[in-house]
DNA sequence: ATGGTGGCGGTGCCA
């Protein structure tokens, strides 16, 4: 079982990399972040004709996830716990039955929040809040799940570039950094360095600067699992060579596989 | 030090 996540930044504008990627990839579920597209503006019938069913949870312009499974799945939230009725679209998550028993797949878009020490900020970290919350229900189960997305969060300095020139961003304060180990000292694992524990493994490259051509990365697109899910990882992968594509996200594919045999 | 790019939507906002 191949699940993977991918800020596509914009779906309407990525239906042909994420059409010949699903091909090449041949994941069987898929979290993917700032579709950019409400639900009836998403290119279901490309995405469909691969063999995939489609979930959505859009929004106009901004955000939007979405939820891509070659088998069945229920959805089983379309928001984090204690929502607001004008919530940004941000989180989607389905159950999808395995010989294994339930695998439950969590789309994560986090907020950036910046610049620190505003409100986006404190939203940020409120939403991490909220997540923590979700991830200690779903462990409760005592179930496999992951919870892929673009988390916004370089855990560590190795996760950077350029740690003195990020030191000032969101995606490095140690507010973020503190919230993301709560989450994972809850007892999950981050599949990428499960198996990479001393090399970058970069997900994002800002089209700016010519961050690409000089390898000016950032790890922030993670798959975090339940320890019922980690006992069956049995690889990982990221698929950079997305970035050197014609008109690529600013994000790659990032995968794992479970052993569900 | 500034501006550098890209997407949305049709102007600035967001990343």
């Amino acid at each position: 079982m191949k699940v993977a996540t991918w800020n596509v930044n914009s779906v309407r504008k990525r239906t042909g990399n994420l059409v010949a990627w699903l091909a090449r990839a041949k994941p069987d579920v898929v979290v993917l972040q700032e579709i950019k597209a409400q639900e009836a503006q998403f290119p279901r019938l490309e995405v469909e004709a691969a063999g995939y069913k489609v979930e959505i949870v859009g929004q106009k312009g901004f955000n939007g996830v979405a939820l891509l499974s070659l088998h069945p799945v229920e959805i089983t939230a379309r928001t984090l716990p204690d929502a607001e009725a004008d919530e940004p679209a941000r989180y989607i998550e389905g159950r999808i039955t395995t010989p294994k028993g339930p695998l439950t797949v969590g789309g994560i878009y986090l907020p950036n929040g910046n610049p620190v020490g505003t409100e986006k900020f404190a939203y940020k970290i409120a939403w991490m809040d909220r997540l923590n919350q979700r991830a200690k229900n779903l462990l409760a189960r005592e179930e496999m799940f992951v919870l892929g997305g673009d988390y916004n969060v370089c855990p560590t300095e190795m996760d950077v570039f350029d740690p003195k020139a990020f030191a000032g961003d969101a995606l490095c304060q140690p507010q973020s950094r503190a919230a993301l180990r709560t989450l994972l000292n809850l007892g999950l694992t981050d599949a990428v360095r499960a198996f990479h524990l001393d090399t970058p493994c970069y997900t994002f490259w800002d089209y700016q600067a010519g961050a690409w051509a000089k390898g000016n990365g950032l790890r922030i697109d993670h798959l975090l699992l339940s320890p019922q899910a980690a006992d069956r990882l049995t690889a990982v992968g990221i698929d950079k060579a997305e970035r050197g594509l014609p008109e690529p996200s600013d994000h790659v594919p990032v995968w794992c596989e479970l052993d569900l045999a």
